[in-house]
Formats: C-alpha cells, sequence, structure tokens
DNA sequence: TAGCCGTGGCA
DNA sequence: TTGCCAAGGCT
C-alpha cells in the first residue's frame, strides 16, 4: 500500500475517533437513543424525523409508544387515527405509510421490524436512509448512514464543500462508505456521532466551529468556509400553494370528529375554489382523506 | 429525475 | 418580517 493511502486512512480514522470522543460527552440523550427504546421505537422515531426536528417529534413520539407501543397495536387502529394523532408534525403521508409500515411488519415479518436493510427498505415509507438508520440504531448493526447531516459534515472536514450537492453521487457515497468502522457497534456509534455533530455544531446556517471536534482537520474551515451565502438552495414556495391548502384541509378534518363540508367551510372561503377542487382530488388520490357524502360536499379522514 | 409533499421556529 | 431549513421518500 502506498505511502499516501496509509496516510490518508490514518488521518480518517483520527477525524472519525474525535467525532466519536465528542459524541460521548456532547450527545444528547434522547428517549429513542441508548437502548432505551424498542427497535418498533426506534422505527417510529425515523419516521417522524425526516424533515422534522425533534423538539416537535419528541412529544409526539411518546404519544405513539405508549398508544402503539408494537407494530401489531398500531396495525389494529384505523388509519384516520394514526393521522390524527400524527398532529401538527407535517407530511401526513408519513402517518399512512408508518400506518402501513406497521401493516407490512404484521403481515410479512410476524409483527418484528426486520434486521436487514434490504428487508428493511422494501417497507412503506422506509428508504435509504431510514432502512440504515434503523440497521444501526435498532439492531446495532453496521450500515452506511448518509443523511443531510453526515454528507454536510464529510462534505466540510473532507472535502472544503460548505454544502451537499442535490443528490448523491456515486463518489460521495463510496467515500463515506469507507469512513464507517469495520465493527458493528463502532458503525452504529459513527452513525449517530456524524449526524449529531451536524445537528448540533456543523448546521447548515450558523456552523459553530470553535466547538468542533474537527475543527484542525477540516477543509472547509481552513479555505476561510467559502460559498456559505451563495448557496443555491431551491426555495420552496409557500404561500398561497397546493401544499398550503392541503396542509388547512388536513387540519381542518383533523380536528373534526363528524364529516365536514369542506369547499362551504368559513375558514376556506379565501380559497380559490378551483383549488380547493384540485386539492381535495390530490388528498384522495392519496388516501389522506375520503369522501363522505358527494351530495353534501363531506369528507372525513 | 426533478418536483412534490407540511409545519413551525429562527436569524 | 420573511426566507431558510429540519434525521427523506415517492413517483
Amino acid at each position: 500500500m502506498p505511502h499516501e493511502s496509509e496516510s490518508a486512512a490514518a488521518r480518517d480514522a483520527r477525524m472519525v475517533a474525535a467525532v466519536l470522543e465528542w459524541f460521548a460527552q456532547a450527545g444528547r440523550d434522547l428517549p429513542w437513543r441508548g437502548g432505551s427504546a424498542t427497535p418498533w421505537g426506534v422505527l417510529v422515531s425515523e419516521i417522524m424525523l425526516q424533515q422534522t426536528p425533534v423538539v416537535r417529534v419528541e412529544p409526539v413520539w411518546r404519544e405513539w409508544m405508549a398508544r402503539w407501543p408494537a407494530p401489531v397495536d398500531l396495525a389494529a387502529a384505523e388509519q384516520a387515527d394514526a393521522v390524527r394523532a400524527w398532529g401538527r408534525l407535517g407530511y401526513p403521508r408519513r402517518a399512512k405509510r408508518l400506518w402501513e409500515c406497521a401493516g407490512a411488519l404484521v403481515d410479512r415479518h410476524g409483527g418484528v421490524v426486520p434486521r436487514t436493510y434490504e428487508e428493511l427498505v422494501a417497507l412503506p415509507g422506509i428508504g435509504d436512509y431510514t432502512a440504515a438508520a434503523v440497521v444501526a440504531f435498532a439492531h446495532g448493526g453496521r450500515s452506511v448512514v448518509l443523511d443531510t447531516n453526515v454528507r454536510r459534515v464529510i462534505g466540510r472536514a473532507w472535502h472544503g464543500r460548505a454544502l451537499p450537492a442535490a443528490h448523491q453521487t456515486v463518489g460521495e457515497r463510496a467515500h463515506a462508505a469507507s469512513l464507517v468502522p469495520r465493527d458493528d457497534a463502532g458503525a452504529a456509534e459513527w452513525a449517530v456521532a456524524s449526524m449529531e455533530l451536524g445537528a448540533l455544531v456543523c448546521t447548515a446556517r450558523v456552523a459553530r466551529c470553535d466547538e468542533c471536534p474537527l475543527a484542525r482537520e477540516c477543509a472547509w474551515l481552513a479555505q476561510g468556509r467559502p460559498g456559505l451565502d451563495l448557496a443555491p438552495r431551491r426555495t420552496q414556495p409557500w404561500h398561497g400553494t397546493d401544499r398550503q391548502v392541503r396542509g388547512r384541509v388536513m387540519a381542518l378534518l383533523r380536528a373534526a370528529s363528524s364529516p365536514v363540508n369542506v369547499t362551504g367551510h368559513a375558514t376556506l372561503e379565501d380559497v380559490e375554489p378551483g383549488q380547493l377542487d384540485r386539492c381535495l382530488e390530490g388528498l384522495l388520490a392519496d388516501g389522506l382523506i375520503r369522501l363522505d357524502d358527494a351530495d353534501r360536499g363531506t369528507y372525513t379522514l
């Protein structure tokens, strides 16, 4: 092996070790961490945490765990109850898919959360990240957990890039995989520690480099932290969009205990009829709402 | 494969 | 105040 490769590998190992050491003293004590939660609890937390901050997830997660402590419990519930209990976490399709996931766990896996990436990624609502996360955090197994936090940490510290590209590349994934410790426990620790570093220190907007265990080695910091302001992020439109109207319809139906005449409802008077109809069609197609009475125009979850 | 899908807090 | 963005997945 060439001397350069040995040196790079040693440097990688040193940086990984520094992140693990940092996490041991700075990591948060979250209820789904540290082996105190069941694999099902970990899975539920991962779905809830998709694009949603920890502080908003935690109370809802506790309610779900008390109400549906195992997949079989959620599978026996009504989809509408799952969507309602999802509350305002956002992306209610996640609630529907999690409910479907519980059913699939009962049907295909005897009500048990499987241990392999391949089995997990085949379940509703579980993609590459979540499957890898459940392998690591629910079962202590080795996987390549590559979320936006880990991508940002690696991109900055190793490559001097302010923010990750919109999509993963083969090369990026290969490099991330090469950094994962060989042993199961070390791999799982690296996953949670590198994610935590991205969540608490190496954040997207205000990086706290003075607190970072990688500050001495960080390529991005060494270059003067370039490229943060001109970051080409696609701005998410919101006001007046279908997305907003869908959210308002869902909020209305979540709060209702009986079917609601949505198109005639006072709180939606400002919405163009055409847009409201389009959103209702979309929600019906997504299986998030049901038409109760076509003549009266009433809907339910 | 871009585009789409909620929500709320913060700089 | 408002744009940014937070542990993605699906089509």
